[in-house]
RNA sequence: GACUCGAUAGCUCAGCCGGUAGAGCAUAACACUUUUAAUGUUAGGGUCCUGGGUUCGAAUCCCAGUCGGGUCACCA
């Protein structure tokens, strides 16, 4: 038979659930059996289907009990499923057909607790008051559960009662979240059908699905600050990445007409409410293509994502209502720029561009260089403005390393940028592919960063390798998941849609095993003359009243004294 | 990083001018043998985040710290 240790340090309630736990076996029933339950049908199944007319004879069922109401010899519980609630009717005399009742009156009413998974199999009826239930003629314990989930109540007009809002809970205990806020769970639905939308559209156009290295040598593709680890048998240094571009376009090179990876970058920075240090972009790269097929691309795969999520393209995100009914609006950001400043910059060198900065109130610092000021310009007067998706296009070439010289307009790159409620959502390039001018923007990095640009990017020689074998013209796009995730489901921190936000670590209160020096004075006394009365051995003690009060319930805790209550007042024993 | 708010029972939260902690739900027992945030009665349940200080006395006031939230800055 099992033991169950350690009960101290247990809330009643799972010291309870222990015995419970204990009992069950003893009535020879396993809490965790082996075999497969075969489920038939899910809660929502079982209400549409119903509904619908059709005649359920003989379902399996199988969740968690988050509610049980026992009224004598029947009772009514709620079963939760992946797809929902379903109320279960278990009436005494059909789960114990025979004179032995243990399973109704002892197992289910005493032993069975909230949050334990169940089976059950029964037929489905409509009771008195109309809600479609489960008559149970099987029930079977899956899984016993030992610590009591927070109670989240819903009322009569649909008012949610004592839901769990502490968002330290629900972040570290995201498992507890998902069982007892339903609202969490779609949003996490909602995420991963973002990604199938995705995945559908891509695959509609040959584009493949491909993986590329997390761990990298040269943390490329991006300005940012990496994480750094180890790898010991190679005895170097390894990256891990900060964005996954300069291996797609290898493999553009390779000969894939288009390739698309969800990847997990990771980046050694802040975190916020919308930043996480590892978080997930889209990239993808299609051959033959430039920016303006990639807007057109971008925008009907937005406007797909958002209806297949939301049911609309009209959607709200915080006090906004933004809409993602194609195409978007195309504004050059030089356009932008004029447009919410007044100024027209185009044609204008460093100097000029850092004087208006200053006029405007701009803080600039002398690293910055042509584009960066632009940049600036654009963040700080511009970005803002933009609540409906809107593609901003054609940047300063100082800041886009990678990306092809405008066809057209000198100082220019084909590059856009979508933002959506004043945040940058997808940013695309028409890709450079001319490996002697690709080599000549990575040394204008190096230049940037010895004049103190953090953010310069650093010269990866095996794609320059790569591109002298030749890259066919390529249009690459890369999406923010979470970021479009938090739009596209109302959230407004990273962490809600993230089910494991990274957080510090819990520290847990050290367990004391000795006694302190206070504990050591008072035990000392009382161990000489025991029992004594507890005024005179605060007394003799000496010590502070907070001192003493410490002193004297660490000792109890332990377990080394007893005070009992007498007519003449408290009494102190060493046990 | 700066500022700010918070941490009390399993959960949601009260706790006044400093006097060793309360409610609802949950748990346990009993009743009722009935459906629906079931009901009634009773009971149990606390390292008041940690450490220090002030005080005869601290959940409460002060200082430091931990963890979390928000705002701003930095960063895309």
């Amino acid at each position: 038979m099992r033991k169950i240790l350690s009960m101290q340090e247990l809330s009643e309630q799972e010291i309870v659930r222990r015995e419970a736990l204990q009992k069950l076996i003893d009535f020879g029933i396993d809490p965790y059996p082996a075999a497969e339950f075969p489920v038939n049908i899910l809660a929502n199944e079982v209400k549409e289907k119903f509904a619908a007319g059709e005649e359920l004879k003989e379902v399996v069922l199988a969740g968690r009990m988050m509610s049980s109401r026992v009224m004598g010899k029947a009772s009514f519980a709620e079963l939760q499923d992946a797809s929902g609630r379903i109320q279960v009717y278990i009436a005494r005399d059909e789960i114990c057909p025979s004179e032995d009742k243990t399973l109704y009156n002892e197992v289910f009413k005493k032993l069975l607790d909230r949050g334990d998974f169940i089976g059950v199999k029964g037929y489905v009826f409509k009771t008195q008051v109309g809600e479609t239930s489960i008559h149970v003629e099987e029930l079977t314990l899956l899984a016993k559960s030992l610590k009591p989930l927070p109670v989240v109540k819903t009322d009569a007009e649909g008012v949610v009662h004592d839901a769990v809002h502490d968002a330290e809970f629900r972040y570290r205990q995201r498992y507890v979240d998902l069982v007892v806020n339903p609202g969490t769970k779609e949003v996490f639905m909602k995420r991963t059908k973002l990604y199938s939308v995705f995945r559908d559209y891509f695959n509609e156009h040959d584009i493949l699905e491909v993986e590329t290295p997390i761990l990298q040598a040269i943390p490329g593709g991006a300005a940012a600050r990496p994480f750094i680890t180890h790898h010991n048998a190679l005895d170097m240094p390894l990256y891990m990445r900060i964005a996954n571009e300069l291996y797609l376009k290898r493999l553009i090179v390779g000969g894939f007409d288009g390739v698309y990876e969800f990847a997990k970058d990771f980046r050694n920075e802040g975190m916020d409410r919308t930043h996480n240090p590892e978080f997930t972009v889209m990239e993808i790269y299609v051959a033959y293509k430039d920016y303006n097929w990639m807007m057109d691309f971008t925008e009907k795969l937005l406007e797909k994502a958002c209806i297949a999520l939301n049911g609309t393209t009209e959607i709200e995100y915080g006090q906004h209502k933004v809409s993602f009914k194609a195409p978007f609006p195309r504004v050059p950001m030089l356009d932008a720029i004029k447009q919410h400043t007044g100024v027209d910059i185009s044609g204008m060198d460093e100097d000029a561009l850092r004087k208006v900065c200053n006029d405007l109130g701009i803080p600039v610092e002398e690293s910055m260089g042509k584009g960066k000021l632009i940049d600036e310009l654009f963040g700080e007067k511009c970005e803002g403005h933009y609540i409906q998706p809107t593609f901003i296009t054609d940047y300063p070439v100082e800041m886009s390393p990678l990306t092809k010289k405008h066809r057209s307009k000198e100082g220019l790159v084909e590059r856009f940028e979508l933002m959506i409620c004043g945040k940058e959502i997808a940013n695309a390039y028409s890709e450079l592919n001319d490996p002697i001018e690709q080599r000549v923007r990575f040394e204008e990095q190096m230049r940037l960063a010895d004049k103190g640009d953090d953010e310069a990017m650093m010269i990866d020689q095996d794609f320059l390798r790569a591109l002298e074998y030749g890259m066919p013209p390529t249009s690459g796009m890369g999406i923010g998941m979470d970021r479009l995730a938090m739009m596209l489901t109302n959230q407004h921190s990273i962490q809600d849609i993230l089910f494991f936000p990274q957080m510090r670590p819990e520290k847990k209160a050290e367990k004391k095993v000795e006694l302190n020096e206070t504990e050591k004075l008072i035990f000392g006394i009382l161990s000489k003359n025991s029992p004594m009365d507890l005024n005179d051995l605060k007394t003799q003690s000496g010590l502070s009243g907070k001192q003493w009060d410490k002193g004297i319930k660490g000792l109890a805790s332990a377990g080394l004294t007893k005070v009992t209550k007498t007519d003449v007042g408290l009494t102190v024993e060493a046990v």
